[in-house]
DNA sequence: CAAATAAGTTTGCAGTGCAAACTAGTCTAT
DNA sequence: ATAGACTAGTTTGCACTGCAAACTTATTTG
């Protein structure tokens, strides 16, 4: 039963975590326990710009920790996952999950 | 191998499929043959207005077809999934399931 | 006839992602 | 020493997008 139940899980993803671009970098530094600015810009493959302004949304929706310090002389921003982070990530996964069990596996379900 | 040759398949989820709306909308096509208007708006819980731009969108890129019609003296409106449309689909689930994988199962991975 | 309902479409606007421009400081070469 | 390039990001500007509200056109009901 409840094919029919779950078929608005969809529509109660996290849009912070649903974006690409963040989920990506939610899901490199779930897998670390602290990722620099540019190893970030690296794996990623995004501008520093763009990277620069999820790293503030993920920030102010208290997903990730930004710590700022200095390398030598120059400035080092390192990121790190939060407990909330896990745990919207840890949601957004599940949903995502629910969501993969109403798509069809086959290219056609004939019917 | 490669857990990390696969940290770019997130960037290349179709954004067409990828929005909830219309994720949710091509679910439900792709589980039916053909679906009315007032059926989707009723299951995806969207307004008219919503679901008209997102049906257009869908339709723009050649994911659906919508079949225009008078039933009785009313308007009718019939939505159905095209060829492109279930590969889209299937390919963004595919994607999906290889950005799942990069999503730890568990809460917190110790590291 | 007037008002309500049906079935959508169009419009307006607030929010977003991205690229390009900018900032601030450091290093190198002359 | 200072002009120019590099590093490490941040800010800005704009084009696009999703959503709610207003509008349209026709039908049914009181």
């Amino acid at each position: 039963m409840s094919g029919t139940s779950r078929i608005g899980e969809v529509m109660a993803l996290d849009r912070l975590v649903h974006e690409p671009a963040r989920l990506l970098i939610l899901a490199v530094l779930a897998n670390a326990r602290e990722v620099e600015f540019g190893f970030l810009e690296q794996v990623s493959g995004l501008s520093k710009g763009n990277l620069s302004s999820h790293m503030s949304k993920l920030e102010a929706g208290g997903l990730v920790e930004v710590k700022k310090s200095f390398r030598g002389k120059r400035p080092l921003t390192e990121l790190r996952i939060t407990a909330a982070g896990r745990k919207a990530l840890a949601d957004y996964r599940q949903r995502l999950a629910a969501v993969m069990q109403e798509l069809p596996e086959a290219p056609t379900p004939r019917k």
